[in-house]
DNA sequence: GTTTCCGTACTCGGATAAAGGATGTCCGAGTTTAAATGG
DNA sequence: CCATTTAAACTCGGACATCCTTTATCCGAGTACGGAAAC
């Protein structure tokens, strides 16, 4: 089971937008190059996170990319859930069902599979987690790294 | 994110090989058949889970499969474990290292990175909770199964 | 001075391709059991 | 009746083939801003 790795760019460039907030939008070139990493793929990706009403995009010379919300109304489930869809990792296809073993289990059968219930609540479980953090935690977690990352903006923008 | 559909055949296996358990070994052309899986690929998988230790087969005509250890003492976490491999779903680049974002971040990036953090705290819940249930658990869970596939698989072999 | 036009710097969305992992199939080789064979 | 051979039913491990998702690139089209040109 992996994670797509977009995750990863995901989060760091919302974190970093939230630092630069005050900034107005940051372009997709500058943000491919804060990070190094392929800028038509990363464009992609964060399209993602516009639809789900995450950022902002806004054509245009000035234009770019901003936070749609306060940083503290974004969990990272919300980034998680935008990037990696809503659908659960392990799907019960029921092949409790199929061949011998489905013969004759009349009402046994009406009810959830066991297995299934375990894998939801066990996920649920790792997206309470992800619920329970917003991207103002992430930043508040390195302060260091907001006057860093403001800096360095202004040296690569000025 | 998703996980591999050989995650629901390994569990059901193991349900079903505990339930058979005074049965002696069962072979690979009854499992598929149980379940209605493609023959080949099931044995793969299911190499893996006596690689793991959790299962054991025996060659021979009267060889097959069967738990390696009682059910009390295989956890879900196991399971899933051996057949997904043990690597974390979020693995993180530290892409906060490149480009821009890395310039003269000195002792900030000798502390970890606060999103892998989360994403591990959340990983763990999510083995938490898989761990604190066994193929015994799930083998109680519907005792009217445990009858009726003891009965099916005598029809079958007999 | 005001309006119009145009170039630049962006984003949007679709088409396409490469890479990797999951899924599925096939085959030769080894191992155990049971039946068949020979004494 | 006992020992030996043989056949059958398995597993093991590797080599492939296929499909799907992720990652990645490219391009035509649309949009906003700022300056230049026209009036």
């Amino acid at each position: 089971m992996r994670m797509g790795e977009s995750v990863e760019w995901g989060l760091h460039c919302c974190v970093t937008l939230g630092w630069l907030r005050d900034q107005g939008p940051v372009s997709i070139r500058r943000l491919a190059a804060w990070f190094d990493l392929p800028q038509e793929y990363l464009k992609k990706r964060l399209q993602a996170l516009v639809r789900a009403g995450i950022l902002t995009s806004s054509p245009g010379v000035r234009g770019g990319w901003s936070l749609a919300r306060p940083p503290e109304q974004i969990t990272v489930m919300d980034v998680v859930t935008a990037l990696e869809g809503a659908e659960e990792a392990f799907r019960c296809a029921e092949i409790r069902l199929r061949g011998e073993s489905g013969r004759g289990g009349g009402a046994e059968f009406a009810r959830p599979c066991g297995i299934a219930g375990l894998m939801r609540r066990a996920e649920l479980a790792w997206r309470r987690e992800l619920a329970a953090h917003t991207i103002a935690d992430l930043m508040e977690g390195s302060p260091a790294g907001a006057e860093r990352t403001r800096r360095n903006y202004q040296d690569m923008t000025g």
